[in-house]
DNA sequence: GTAGTTAGACAGTTT
DNA sequence: GTCTAACTAC
């Protein structure tokens, strides 16, 4: 049956001939709030109405959360789900299609994602092993180098051919660590952030098959923020809609703010050259912000010379003058803020806390305002920072997980070999390296032989064969155990909580962090991001998908708008987002723009645009504040007004009150109470805890805890379990060997003696 | 040889 | 303020 047609009543011409677009590539130029979303999600619906399959559409989005907010944007409309529709962020179906086919390069679906702290650490160690003095080429720096790399899509290969002759020593030693890198990755099962879209895109290449199947699946492809794709995001693009060319890319180059990410404006500003007998859309009104704030925003972007050039305008009343403030220092414009805010909400001029947003140029100002907040019983919630899956005590408990899911994880493997703390330092890894690699054997398989291992201490030893057994037991129950109550079980046995207990009042906090982690775990399926429902049906396991999930879960995925909190965010983490009253903190010279900017003007020119994207936040408050002086790596700083101010007309500002009178400064204490605060604002902040229910996915959900249920059966394959075999009837496990996929388990049965199984086919059942 | 402590370096934006 | 490298105590 198809579904009902979509209404299309509300949308100006522009935007009606956006959505009405059917065949061919198409540019839409879409500002800063002139309803871009509603543009991408109503064609979307629109070409489900008119009979075009999910199936047949990708649409790519910049987050997770974006995509969120598509999906069900689209059921609204069409009043049913696009079960089907590939979703997501370029990120997400990449490892989606390399779960899929990454066994034709080489890779189990069970392969982990190194993040970038993942990658320091293995660019380390390739550089411990090769001789190369990590004080002179730090590893940050060469994961850098060779990220810029791929995201450009050069091989290790062809840099190293360029390189031959070269005289950049840095270069050099990137084009001698890049191969060895990327072999470690394989080896070790894993890939990097920029592999998820560079290796889908060498398969492709590759493999003429699969390539003429998506190309020929993907009749309508769909893409929002293109003016923050890279050069593989493009090729990934270009390559999938080279059948059908019905390719609709949405941007702003006005608002291209990942440059320094490897992002390219110059994929939308060369977009018609790329794709012949594309159309352009332009919508230039604005939907969102106040007259002032919007001719706040083209002062400030016509400073900009390599623009594509359009001017924003709206049918809205011009509404109240931007606020500028200048303060003596940090903490007293974060009470500034403070103040003001309480008076907002106090007055009612704004009726929520989750009205407020306060952005900022660099994390490291978040504290300030944390601490006011703090102190004046503010809610607020810290979007970014120290990112939640990145804490030390998550990753820790994530090591484990990863290194039972995927056996070849060394990363994983050395994190948590001597976590908790059981005498396994340097000198016994090392060893235990040596003897893996002269042996040809993995290092998770070398524990269970530490003992053979010459020049080992005893105790060091016997630690490494007790945690291999602790690897090899959890993996028995990996596959059969919901990932929550894995976790905890895990948590439970490592006695985690004392570990973290000892470590003072921060141990409390990262217990707190933990026990989250727990709780997320526990409603992993049942909080699922709608629409990767597919996934389930591909057949992978819940720890494989959690793990691979939680890699590319980022912190604004998690905002939460219903939750009446003032949001604290960096500018760039606030791109796509709209509130009615917005601060821009920090507008000092050196600081925003960044003194760094100044190198070339591209830099600055991006800077800008980073100003413009707060700026057109505001719907219908605008405060721009500095502080004359602030501590920056410890230094106590001063600063003029940021340049980008001169650019604002005097007519549209209003200077407000007495600005000098800054008052005695404030103690720069950091209280536990302030502290345990802190962990309660970011709680919340996993799994989105705003999902909203569901009625499509009830029915998904209840059969999963049937198939719970049903998985209860399932032994604990430790020695001296019995267990009850289909063919070989009743016996007792002897032994286990081998990991993750692999792990072997022996039985001897009652009546058919000893026998060596596969845990995976052995489809073994508890004995009673 | 490992664990616990302390001095020192470092904080730009993120999938 | 947080993380690492180097140092000292066990």
């Amino acid at each position: 049956m198809k579904p009902s047609s979509v209404n299309l009543d509300r949308l100006n011409p522009n935007q009606l001939k956006a959505v009405k677009h059917f065949e061919g590539p198409i540019l839409v130029l879409a500002g800063a709030g002139s309803g871009k979303t509603r543009v991408l999600t109503t064609r979307v619906a629109h070409l489900i109405s008119q009979g075009i399959s999910p199936l047949s559409i990708l649409a790519v989005t910049f987050t997770n959360k974006a995509a969120e907010e598509m999906r069900s944007r689209v059921r609204t409309l069409l009043n049913e789900d696009p079960h089907g529709m590939w979703l997501g962020t370029f990120h997400a179906l990449g490892a989606r299609f390399l779960r899929q086919h990454g066994s034709l390069l080489g890779w189990t679906s069970q392969f982990s994602i190194y993040n970038t702290q993942d990658s320091v650490r293995l660019v380390k160690a390739i550089s411990k092993a090769i001789g190369l003095d990590s004080s002179r080429w730090s590893p940050k720096a060469l994961v850098h180098g060779i990220s810029d790399l791929k995201s450009q899509l050069i091989s290790p290969q062809d840099f190293l051919e360029e390189q031959n002759d070269g005289h950049d020593m840095f270069k050099r030693k990137i084009a001698d660590i890049y191969p060895k890198y990327q072999s470690a990755l394989k080896e070790q099962n894993a890939f990097d952030f920029d592999d998820l879209l560079v290796k889908p895109l060498e398969m492709l290449h590759a493999n003429q098959r699969i390539l003429d199947n998506y190309q020929s699946r993907f009749e309508f492809i769909l893409v929002d923020e293109f003016q923050d794709t890279n050069k593989a995001q493009f090729e990934f693009l270009r390559l999938l809609s080279q059948k059908h060319k019905n390719l609709m890319v949405v941007g702003d180059d006005d608002q291209s703010i990942y440059g320094w990410r490897g992002a390219d404006v110059k994929n939308i500003l060369e977009f018609e050259q790329h794709f012949c007998d594309s159309q352009v859309v332009k919508l230039e009104q604005n939907y969102r912000s106040s007259g002032s704030i919007l001719a706040t925003a083209n002062a400030v972007i016509q400073e900009n010379a390599k623009r594509k050039g359009k001017t924003l305008y709206t049918e809205k009343p011009s509404g109240e003058r931007i606020t500028l403030v200048a303060t003596p220092g940090e903490i007293d414009e974060a009470r500034w803020i403070a103040d003001r805010i309480e008076m907002f909400l106090m007055t009612g001029k704004e009726s929520t806390a989750s009205n407020i947003a306060v952005l900022y140029r660099t994390n490291a100002q978040a504290r300030t305002f944390e601490e006011v907040f703090r102190r004046k019983g503010l809610p607020y919630q810290i979007i970014g920072g120290v990112r939640f899956y990145e804490r030390r005590e998550i990753q820790d408990v994530l090591g484990y997980l990863r290194l039972i899911s995927n056996p070849k994880d060394q990363v994983a493997f050395e994190r948590i070999v001597n976590y908790p703390r059981r005498g396994i330092g340097g000198k016994s890894l090392e060893r235990l390296k040596d003897w893996a690699l002269s042996n040809e054997t993995g290092l998770l398989e070398s524990t269970i032989e530490a003992k053979n291992i010459p020049g080992m201490p005893k105790r060091g030893a016997a630690s490494l064969v007790e945690f291999g057994t602790l690897i090899q037991k959890y993996s028995s129950i990996a596959f059969s155990t919901p990932i929550g109550e894995l976790l905890g079980l895990l948590v439970e046995e490592l006695d985690v909580f004392s570990a973290l207990g000892i470590e003072g009042p921060e141990g409390e906090d990262r217990a707190n962090n933990v026990r989250e982690l727990i709780a997320g775990a526990h409603d992993f399926m049942a909080n699922r991001v709608p629409g990767s429902d597919e996934l389930i049906n591909d057949g992978f396991s819940e720890l494989d998908l959690f793990l691979q999930e939680v890699a590319l879960i980022i912190d604004i995925d998690n905002h939460d708008v219903s939750s009446e909190k003032i949001t604290l965010m960096t500018l760039h983490s606030a791109k796509g987002l709209e509130f009615p009253t917005v601060f821009i903190s920090g507008l000092e010279e050196g600081l925003f723009p960044l003194h760094r900017a100044y190198d070339t003007i591209d830099e600055l020119e991006e800077e800008r645009r980073l100003f413009y994207v707060g700026i057109t936040r505001a719907q219908d408050r605008l405060l721009l504040t500095r502080a004359g002086r602030r501590r920056r790596a410890g230094e106590i700083v001063h600063a003029s007004a940021s340049t980008f101010l001169k650019a604002i007309p005097k007519s549209l500002v209003n200077r407000s009150g007495n600005l000098m009178d800054g008052g005695k400064p404030e103690l720069h204490l950091r209280s536990s109470a302030v502290r345990s605060a802190a962990a309660e604002a970011r709680k919340n902040r996993i799994f989105g805890a705003g999902v909203t229910e569901n009625e499509d996915y009830v029915t998904e959900e209840q059969e999963f805890v049937e198939d719970q249920e049903f998985n209860q059966d399932l032994p604990r394959l430790v020695e001296g379990e019995r267990v009850v075999h289909d063919k070989f009837g009743s016996g007792v496990v002897r032994s286990v060997s081998g990991f993750g996929r692999d792990l072997k388990v022996a039985v001897y049965f009652d009546g058919a003696g000893e026998k060596k199984l596969l845990a995976r086919y052995a489809g073994l059942k508890k004995d009673y």
